[in-house]
Formats: structure tokens, C-alpha cells, sequence
DNA sequence: CAGCGTTATATTTACAGGGAAATAACGAAA
DNA sequence: TTTCGTTATTTCCCTGTAAATATAACGCTG
């Protein structure tokens, strides 16, 4: 019958989203241009979405995660913390180990 | 840090959903009432949007999954065939082998 | 044939969320 | 001290989605 089983994952903190795909999206998009709102043009997103992401996501742990720093040298800009980008590793070696899972369990689709 | 790792799977056919959380809901509380609108009283959900989803699930898969009837002696109502019924079963299944995976993935993200 | 309780469908209304733009704040460099 | 490029924040508008409303179609029952 041609089904998928798709999925989505996300960590939450405290009954608030933390980090989830789109999230691990912005932070890859930060670390590789160094600043938040190229990485919002790169993926096509407002600024003010951007914002509000990685705003979220700081405050939702202790363990800062991009540090973003205004004026200066170049105007500015942002960068992920060892832990960011050890967290957006960790997530998505989650994530694929779900779709890996749900792949296994297609057949008992397929077989009804 | 008191993360917890939450899911939504869902079943494509062609692109298009077939069939995810709510709509597992709505079927089995069609199951439960056997009428379409009294199982979206039950989900506090307006009867169109009901209406719509169980639509989209009729129209997704050759074999049907629901049969609604109209007029006749109760004014009508709806049932879900053998294949919907197996195909609830399965998708609740696959959700909690999801979860359970997820749990065991935890302490990867604490041990950051 | 009129009434009843459904499913089926169209039309209108209300509202929240997102985007765009305007503005402020900041610090280095020229 | 002026300029520049960035982050930070607010305000306004608009669109797309959900809800409410209205109405039709249907077939048994009495």
C-alpha cells in the first residue's frame, strides 16, 4: 500500500519544548555562519522566529547553549556553546535511531 | 536535568497523512459510540473536523477502514471494519515500542 | 407523509500566529 | 564622535486556520 511512518521527536523541560528538529536546524545553521540572523535567512525563517527559538531554548536550561554577543568587531554575533553542539549530536543520533526503528516495524503494516 | 523525550508517528500513504494520534482517537471513539458525531461530542471536537478526518482516512486507502450510513433507523451511524480495527491495534503498537525506545535513550542526554 | 436523528456540505465569523517593518542598544573601528 | 553591522524588542497588519452556523440529504418509523 506505499505507507511511511513518519515521525517527530523533541525534548522537553519542565512541560516546555526545549529542543526539536527545527530548533537542532537553527543551532547547525548558527554554528556554520556564526550569527543568528544569517542563519534565519538560510532557513528562510523571520528573524523574529529565530530569535524566539534560541530565546527559548536559553532559558530553559542552566548549561547555556549559544552565546550571542552585540556590537563589536563585526556588529556582532552567535556561536554555540561545547555543550550546543554536543546536544544537537546527541538529538539526532536519537532521531535516527527512531526512524531506524520504525522502519523495522513497516511490515506489520504492510501484512493487515 | 529532568528532560523527558517525547513522540508523534504518524502513517503516510503518498505523501499525504493517513493516519496519526487523533485520528486514532476519533476511530476509536467512533467504535465506542458507533456515531461520528456523538464520538466528536465525546472529543469535544466539531463535528466538520471529524467529519474531515475520517473523510481523509476513506480516501487514503483502498480498503475501507470506516462505513457510515445514513438515514435508516437511528438516523444513521458509523462503524469501523475488521481492517480498521487491526489497523488501531497496530498503530498503538508501534507508538509505544516508539516510547519505550525513547526511554532507553535518556541518559544519553543527561550524561551531557 | 411528517418527524426524527443521523451524515454530508457550504458559508460565514472569529481569532491566534507569523511576518514585516520600525526602533533601540551596543561596541569596535575609522 | 560618527558610522557600521549586528543583536534585541515592540508594534501593527494580515492571512490561514479553526470554530460556529446554516442547510441539505437520507431513510426508517409511527
Amino acid at each position: 500500500m506505499g505507507f511511511k511512518i513518519r515521525s517527530r521527536i523533541w525534548i522537553e523541560v519542565d512541560e516546555h519544548v526545549f529542543l526539536g528538529e527545527g530548533r537542532v536546524r537553527l543551532l547547525k545553521a548558527i554554528e556554520e555562519t556564526g550569527s543568528l540572523s544569517k542563519a534565519a535567512k538560510q532557513l528562510q525563517m523571520s528573524y523574529k522566529k529565530a530569535w524566539k527559538l534560541i530565546d527559548s531554548v536559553n532559558k530553559s536550561t542552566e548549561k547555556p547553549v549559544i552565546i550571542t554577543s552585540i556590537g563589536g568587531k563585526n556588529g556582532g554575533g552567535a556561536e554555540l556553546t561545547p555543550y550546543g553542539k554536543s546536544l544537537i549530536t546527541t538529538f539526532e543520533d536519537i532521531n535516527h535511531g527512531c526512524w531506524k526503528y520504525l522502519d523495522t516495524q513497516l511490515e506489520k503494516l504492510e501484512n493487515l
